[in-house]
Order: structure tokens, then sequence, then C-alpha cells
RNA sequence: GCCCCCGUCGUCUAGAGGCCCAGGACGCCACCCUUUCAAGGUGGAGAUCGCGGGUUCGAAUCCCGCCGGGGGCACCA
């Protein structure tokens, strides 16, 4: 049989962290299986319904890469892909339940299930459907019908007994089924509920895995009813823990990122989000820790994944996301890392001139974001912004006049270098630091300040060979100057 | 209130009765390398395996109870 997974979320908002775990393990297990991986929209919720939700979650999916091989955009022999247009089916099935004495039709107002609510909150009972339509007489029903309210279609859970619902992960979980209610199959507007459209689907378009989160762990025993009442085998449940902030609650925006295409903003690389989200709640062994998609498909399966919840550990993504840019081919990370940078400048930038600065920064930037702060010196003219004290340094805070002197004679020896490659520049300024009689690190950071204005740069030498002879000189003039006219240095 | 799930270093995890007075990774600390920052190397601190009872010659691993955390109880998904 083949293995048919799928992602099915409902267009109400950002996808989050979580629901791209859920995405990339339902992927993972059907390309590792070699079968089909699918997305269905469930917009089954006027009220909550947002227009750019299922772009937003098809961005999502691409950004990562989880590619998918049937689905609303590009169809498939289960269309539509879509719930909001499938409704006939689900009118169907909902008959077909009710006929079979599976469910009846409810008209009881919105108003009156509060008020029973509320009756059993405060008799501190469970709040349960109290299955006032559940024994109407013919009589009681044409009447009710003859008011003209339009009814919901409930299903009729058994009063005793017990229901067993099987999870993949946690093995069977006992539900009795007198803590269950009769919940709505079809509501008043004509559009299934999650409990029928996603059962009715999954069977339909023949799903053998379900993976979800959680929080569906206790509504797991309606589905396996719903299936049991349309006799038909339902899939392969599996549900995923939640993934939480570092304080253990659920994650949100507090904690940084939430939504999943805000890591692409901040400069993530989707096959470290994707590395880091597998690690999430399922691992290869007890040593591996950076695994490609290729050997994530490889190796992926249910056996090893987790039901602990998992804290999302932010700073260890970071540095996977940095083993990532390591990794990559340079003209990748370029490609990858140049948007950054354009973005910041409002304007493109020297794409060879930004090849030749990618082997100075590439092992020095986590993110791609960084970038910016690495090396926007290089594509900036006129003067650098910078104060004083930071040009002099702890070394030279109290003798201005020694970091000019320093500054005027490396200057000098720069302008006499036959040639500009960078061995030939710290052959030529390297002795200084002794003539002078301090650090070498204290003599090349006010060269470092004064050509690139920054106390954390890539390698000193190297930055002037690709900086340029000219402009690597103008800026050490403009320091000279500037120390000149702001300290009294002579 | 009722129902369900979960519980190994701060965090992600390995562990399916003896290989574990618990291994790896991130983070943290120290040292080395070094022109800054990184990267890299070496070493270190860090978990009475939630707690209490059993079972067993032997338990992180099996059983029971408790505690703690989380989730659910809609004409939302």
């Amino acid at each position: 049989m083949t293995v048919r997974t799928r992602y099915a979320p409902s267009p109400t908002g950002e996808p989050h962290l979580g629901n791209m775990r859920t995405a990339l393990f339902s992927w993972l297990l059907a390309r590792h299986y070699g079968g089909r991986f699918f997305l269905r929209i469930e917009d089954t919720d006027q009220a909550r319904y947002i227009e750019s939700g299922i772009e937003a979650q098809m961005e999502a999916l691409r950004w990562l890469g989880l590619t998918w091989d049937e689905g609303p955009d590009v169809g498939g022999p289960y269309a539509p892909y879509t719930q909001s247009k499938r409704l006939k089916i689900y009118r169907e099935h909902a008959d077909r339940l009710v006929a079979e004495d599976h469910a009846y039709l409810c008209y009881c107002s919105p108003e009156r299930l509060d008020g029973v609510r509320k009756a059993q909150q405060v008799r501190k009972e469970p709040p349960r459907y109290d299955r006032h339509c559940r024994g109407l007489s013919p009589e009681e029903r044409r009447a009710v019908e003859a008011e003209g309210t339009s009814p919901v279609v409930r299903f009729k859970t058994p009063l005793d007994g017990e229901t067993v619902t099987h999870d993949v992960l946690r093995g069977s979980v006992t539900f009795q089924n007198e803590t269950l209610d009769d919940f709505v199959l079809l509501k008043s507007d004509g559009y299934p509920t999650y409990h029928l459209a996603a059962q009715v689907d999954d069977h339909l378009m023949e799903t053998t895995h379900v993976l979800r989160g959680e929080e569906w762990l206790p509504s797991a025993p309606r589905h396996f009813l719903v299936y049991q009442a349309f006799d038909w085998e339902p899939p392969a449940f599996a549900h995923l823990s939640r993934i939480l902030g570092p304080d253990r609650s659920k994650l949100s925006k507090r904690h940084g990122a939430h939504a999943a295409l805000e890591y692409r903003e901040q400069g993530y690389l989707p096959d470290a989000v994707v590395n880091f989200l597998a690690l999430l709640g399922w691992s290869l062994d007890d040593h591996t820790e950076i695994i490609d998609r290729d050997m994530l498909i490889r190796h992926f399966d249910l056996d090893r994944v987790l039901t602990n919840p998992a804290v999302f550990n932010a700073e260890k993504l970071v540095w996977m996301n940095g083993v990532y840019i390591r990794e990559m081919p340079d003209q990748r990370l370029a490609d990858e890392a140049a948007p950054f940078l354009e973005r910041h400048l409002a304007r493109p930038i020297d794409r060879e001139l930004f090849m030749r600065i990618i082997p100075l920064v590439k092992e020095r930037i986590k993110l791609l974001s960084e970038i910016v702060d690495m090396a926007d010196f290089f594509f900036t003219n006129g003067d650098l912004k910078y104060d004083v004290e930071t040009l002099l340094g702890k070394r030279y805070a109290s003798d201005p006049a020694a970091a000019l002197k320093a500054l005027e004679a490396a200057t000098e020896r720069l302008e006499a270098a036959d040639g500009w490659e960078h061995g030939r520049l710290e052959a030529a300024v390297r002795p200084l630091a002794e003539e002078f009689g301090v650090k070498t690190g204290e003599l090349f950071g006010v060269l470092r300040v004064a050509v690139t204005g920054k106390t954390a740069t890539p390698p000193l030498f190297e930055t002037m060979e690709v900086l340029g002879h000219k402009r690597t000189l103008e800026r050490l003039r403009s320091a000279i100057k500037r120390l000149r006219g702001e300290t009294g240095a002579k």
C-alpha cells in the first residue's frame, strides 16, 4: 500500500513552526516510503477565514522545500483539495449517518446551548450538550421545523461502553463513551465541522497516516466513532507533541519569531530550519546533529518520534544555521545573502566584489542578515561613522599623538607598498608595531577602525585588499584628519 | 469540575533490566590558536534519570501510587 500523508491547514492565520514541523514529519514519512504527500485546505470556518491564509501556508511549505504532489493549486486524483468546494460530499455523508441512525437533526439555538453550559458549570459538571434533540418525537420535530430554524446534524454518540483509539506513538488510548457528547457534524450554515470533514476526506483521499498536533488527542474518540459509523478503516494516527517556548508556555511572538516565514526574514536557511525541526521530537541516533534532507528522508520514521513536548532552543538553531552557512558553496551564499545587504543599502550591490568578500565573512556570520553588519563598509562611500574614542581604542585613549604617528607611518608604508596583495600589505605594516613598541593587535586595531569603522571585522589586510588601494588610503587619510581635528594631536 | 497526554544535565536528546555512579549536541566556563570578531582544537562545570513504594541477584529502563507540567471539554480547527 502506498503511504499517503497530508498537511491540512486551515487558512486562519500565519503558519507557525509547530505547523511546519507537522508538515515536515508528514512530508518525510511520505518521501521515506516513496509515497505521496498532499495539501488540503480546511476552510470550513467562515468566520475565521483569512484571505491570505492559503498563500501563506503554501509559501511557508515552498520556502522549506516541502513539495506536495497533490493540492488545490496542482490538482490530483482526489480533487478538489479545498473543503469549501466539497460541501455536497459532506452533506451526503451527513445524510447517510442520519439515515442510518448514527446522527440526528438538532434545533437547539446557540442561546439555549449557552444556557445549558452555564448551568452545568454552576453545578460543576463537565460542559456537554444535553442531547435535548436526540429523543425528539416526530411531532415535536415537525413543530420546531415549522418555526423555520435551520438545524445542525449531531453525531449519536453511544451512551455507554468505551471507545479505543490507536496512536502510533502512544499505543491504545481508551475513552469512556459517557464522557463524550453528541458533537456537531454539519453546521446550520451547511459547512461541516472538522469532525466530519477531515474524516470523510482522509477516507476518500486514502490517507494512510494522519499526523497532527496533540491538541487533537481528546477528540480522537469522536473521529474513531465516525469511522466506525461509516464502517471505514481508520488511518494510522500520530499525535505530535507541542513545541514550547523557553518558559514552557506555548511558543508565541513573545519568544521571538513564531510565524515560519519570519525566520526567512531573519536570515535563517531553510535547510537549517528543516534539520532543526526534524530534531525536535525525532533523532537519528545518539550523536548525529547535522542531517541533510536526503539523509532525513532515508532515515526518518515514526518509530523514533517522541511524545514529550519540546522546548524551542533558539540558540541551537542559530548555531546550526551557522554550520549550514559555512558548508554552503560561496556562490550560493552570495546569492542568498546579497538581498539582505541590498535591502539595507536600498540599492543593488556589485556581485563580483561581493564574491570576493564571501570567503572573509563566511565563518563569521550565523544568520544571513548578519552580512549587513559584517560587510556594509565594503559598499559605502564617503566618511565612515565612528567616534574617535573607538578609533583610539584602549591603548591610545590617553595618547592620541602616538596614535596619529602610528597611523601616519602605516599610511606611508601602504602608499609605498608595491602591489596590493594582503601578504605584502601585512609585511609592510607589521614591523611598525615593534618600532612603536605596541602590540600588533593594538596597532592593527586603530587601522581596523579607520578602514572599516568597526572593531569586529574580517581580517584586516584581506579587508584592505578587497576594499582596494584607493578607498583604503582615503579612509586612512580621513582618520588622520579627524584625529588632528578632534584631538589637536600633531 | 471532568477527560486525556507528558516527566533523563538550563535546553534538544541517547538510553527499550546488567555495556550507565548515565552518552552526544546547543549554551556556559577555562586554556590553545590568533591582528579584532568568528571559526577550529583541548579540557571543565552541569542530571540523586519528577517523588515514593514495589518486582528483580540487579531498574532511567517493568508495575502501582503521588506530585508537577501541558492539552482538551464550541454550530473553531
